[in-house]
RNA sequence: GUGGCUAUAGCUCAGUUGGUUAGAGCGCCAGAUUGUGAUUCUGGAUGUCGCCGGUUCGAGUCCGGUUAGCCACCCCA
């Protein structure tokens, strides 16, 4: 009786999710399931486990990969994946000849990185990836961005801005300054305009990147660029003239705000940044970053970009893509920022109370009927008192409550309960579905 | 990984230079005509003061360690 009690906790960085965040987690991966297969794109799926050298690359670089690795009691060497990316390029190469080209998967899972834990940033958390792979036509590129334009409206944002670059454009410019092998160091400082200022960044390039002062003055210059898409791109062709891929940036860009604007985006959610530069090395060509017009201190809420070559580690077949991710932990998390989170803890919006325990049949019998029709019912398990009952209605955020008693069984009739509007009336047990669909505003009422 | 801050009731926090039975608000539980929540009134319980050790007659308070969280930096699929 006195042994010792464990204590009941999560390691640093998991964490336990209760119905409240669970369900508008859930609803977000619903929403983003059905924005990504409206796009045709399928449902993948892929071990959380790989073998080590799957995950590590051939640089067998762990040490900024933060893996979860050990040794399986096979004795071999594996890792829990730490995005669905890698993952993904391992299944392309594994199954190329089963898909064809182009192939556009969806892959929502849970992934795990060994960091410090810090705001936003879990050692477990979803990811919720697209990608169209196989084809290098711009219409990927710019459906990826209609993707993640439906994506946001669909998940209920009104104010939000995709903002937009390419690579090629960047690239083209230091290859005109001559630059072009330090662009890895030159591209990191410059994604910290934002948040350390020119002059930093400025500094940094000069001792990072070892280019001229001159020279990271002419980068910020280009980075500094205001206006429309069509005004920035107009300023930029001169900058880029007799640069190739300079020029395919600019032609590709042109060409998806042009497509954006015809298939109907409106405008002022998508913006041109030739600042954004992303910190993955991996992008070749377009690259997005989404923003919300209510919170953009928080970071990306949906990013991406084009990769020349997906899964060059594991074919020798060329495979180039363009995807998104949705952070879906970051939106959560901006969401009850926001207190756009409903306080609700229920699936159910119908609490069916039992009043008169020999009637526990007929308080079942309506719950099941009720969920023939679509509506979810639960029923209350215990006869307490009813003010018991509608407390736990309240508190869960029930929205309406079922009452019968004698009289109510005697008449046929069910006191139907609206707790928001604290409004309640008798209604004839034939009746009850369509007073319940009333109430709930759904379709049939 | 580096630096800083924090840890007291379910939650947000107070707690004097170290001193008796550790407090408030909210929430929770019970009751206020036994068929009605959220509002009102009355009453009640909150707890190994994160954990381990040290100093002291005496530690929520001081010191060391440890675990967890927050902030900044680093890094970033």
């Amino acid at each position: 009786m006195t042994d010792k009690l464990i204590k009941p906790q999560t390691l640093k960085g998991f964490r336990d999710y209760l119905p409240g965040p669970m369900m508008a987690r859930e609803q977000l991966m619903e929403t983003a399931r059905r924005v990504y297969r409206s796009f045709g794109f399928s449902p993948i799926d892929t071990p959380a486990l790989e073998y080590a050298e799957v995950l590590l690359g051939k640089a067998g670089d762990e040490s900024n990969k933060q893996l979860f690795r050990f040794t399986d009691q096979g004795d071999r060497d594996v890792a829990m994946r730490f995005d669905l990316t890698v993952p993904f390029a391992r299944f392309a190469a594994e199954h190329m000849n089963e898909l064809g080209t182009p192939f556009k998967r969806y892959h929502i899972g849970t992934v795990w990185r060994g960091e410090k834990p810090a705001k936003g940033r879990f050692r477990e958390f979803v990811q919720c990836d697209f990608d169209t792979i196989g084809t290098e036509s711009n219409v990927a590129d710019t459906e990826t961005t209609f993707v993640m334009h439906d994506l946001m409206t669909a998940l209920g944002f009104e104010r939000f801005t995709i903002r937009i670059n390419n690579r090629l454009v960047l690239n083209g410019l230091l290859e005109k300054l001559g630059v072009t092998e330090k662009s890895t160091a030159i591209l990191r400082a410059l994604d910290k305009l934002l948040k350390i200022g020119r002059d930093a960044v400025v500094a940094e390039m000069v001792e990072q990147a070892q280019i001229t002062a001159e020279q990271a003055g002419q980068v910020l210059d280009f980075a500094a660029l205001k206006g429309s898409p069509d005004e920035i791109l107009l300023k930029l062709s001169p900058m880029l003239q007799g640069s190739e891929r300079g020029e395919k940036g600019i032609a590709r860009l042109n060409e998806l705000f042009a497509s954006a604007r015809t298939a109907g985006i409106p405008a002022e959610r998508l913006a041109l940044d030739v600042s954004i530069a992303r910190g993955l090395d991996y992008y070749t060509g377009t690259i997005y970053e989404t923003f919300l017009g209510d919170l953009p201190g928080i970071g990306s809420v949906c990013s991406g970009g084009r990769y020349d070559n997906l899964a060059g580690l594991f074919t020798r077949q060329s495979l180039p893509g363009v995807g998104g991710s949705l952070g879906l932990d970051r939106l959560l998390a901006a969401m009850e920022e926001l207190k756009l989170l409903p306080a609700v803890s229920t699936p159910a919006p119908v609490l069916v109370t039992i009043f008169d325990a020999s009637r526990v049949g007929d308080y079942l019998r309506i719950a099941r009927a009720l969920r023939e029709a679509g509506i979810n019912a639960e029923v209350y398990p215990e006869a307490k008192a009813v003010g018991k009952q509608l407390q736990y209605a309240n508190r869960k955020g029930f929205q309406i409550a079922l009452i019968a008693g004698s009289d109510e069984f005697a008449a046929g009739t069910w006191q139907i309960k609206d707790l928001a509007a604290s409004q309640q009336r008798s209604v004839p047990e034939a009746d009850l579905i369509t007073a319940v669909r009333e109430i709930l505003s759904l379709p049939g009422a």
